[in-house]
DNA sequence: TACGGTGACGTTACCAAGTCACATCACTTC
DNA sequence: GAAGTGATGTGACTTGGTAACGTCACCGTA
């Protein structure tokens, strides 16, 4: 017999949704997380997170190492605009069909709070910060670099809004092209 | 004889940029500011300002409103970035001189507190999604205004940065030229 | 088999952010 | 001059977050 229950950070990561999700952000206790998790307690919960707002983000800093390594070996001949496809394509390819539902609930309970907002504009901002250190280092000037990669970004974002809304079987890489396409004929319409 | 010192709100904002300035953000109380701003107390504190982090931003949804009006004002034959080219002029010509150190002591106050930086993304976060739903208002497709929006953001905030960097007299309204007409031709780049 | 880590958790106590109900009192208004 | 109003104070409370210290199954090793 295990001395504990296996999965701790798991198991706070469905019980925070769980409870976001039936009493809204604010009015659960991260005492009442730990409670459900299993019987655990406050001080565990913020062994796992450095915060109430972080069980809803944690494990996001894989999505720049994702984007920032397909960029580092795109090819030598690629575009910024190809390299910020291919940055996307290697992202959404790492999405799951089961993640879907997630999602959806995610962004429900987001929408829901300020606080929480915050934190998503936050690591947005740090995605788009690390695609943009990964084209600098391929070559790309700093300012092409950051237009890129907020493009890139708001792609990604936009994609994952109309695939946690959608209910047809196309997959996020699908709705990461499609938006990406639309933002490049958008910024062709601006120019 | 008042019964209390008068302009409360903006003697807690001094205070507070003080404090920071001093001790770092995490490391200053409210009570202390509450406290240095005339013997006040946390109470009252609350009262003028929702949070600990807003004393910083506080006023800062006028820039939205200046930026509307500006797109709102602008003639029938504008084009999109012109239209934020006059968004731009409007709001960087509401920054007087004496606003320069202030804002750089901010940045500074902001670059080394991690909860600052968050309020931070969302203040510039809502202040594109505003500038892109005036752009809507007068009949930019969505995505082309969101495009639009985040360049006159990144020129402010680049401008922004600049100026408070530089020690030359040149206006703020001559770095939102210069760092706007950078962001044009590295657009025309990507595209 | 005995024994000394080690890792994952609990307990307790504490600080500071933020909220709330209620009190105070100069100033205004009728 | 009495009744309001508005900006402040007081005190008590909840909760996020930190820190010091204790507990105990498990693991490796002699």
């Amino acid at each position: 017999m295990a001395r504990w229950e296996p999965n701790t950070r798991e198991r706070l990561i469905r019980a925070a949704v769980e409870l976001f999700a039936e009493q809204g952000y604010e009015a659960t206790t991260v005492n009442e997380i730990a409670e459900r998790a299993g019987g655990l307690t406050k001080t565990t919960f913020f062994r796992h997170f450095t915060d109430k707002r972080e069980v809803l983000f944690a494990g996001q800093e894989i999505h720049s190492r994702i984007m920032a390594e397909a960029i580092a070996e795109a090819p030598e001949s690629a575009t910024t605009l190809e390299m910020v496809g291919l940055a996307l394509d290697g992202l959404a390819s790492s999405f799951t069909e089961d993640r879907r539902e997630i999602g959806r609930r995610l962004r429900a309970v987001i929408a829901n709070s300020a606080e929480l907002q915050e934190r998503s504009a936050f690591k947005r901002a740090a995605l788009s910060e690390s695609m943009a250190q990964a084209l600098r280092t391929r070559g790309v000037s700093e300012l092409v670099a950051d237009l890129a990669a907020e493009l890139g970004v708001r792609a990604f974002y936009g994609a994952f809004d109309r695939w946690t809304s959608a209910a047809d079987p196309r997959t996020l890489d699908a709705y990461t092209r499609e938006v990406f396409g639309e933002l490049k004929t958008a910024l062709s319409v601006l120019g």
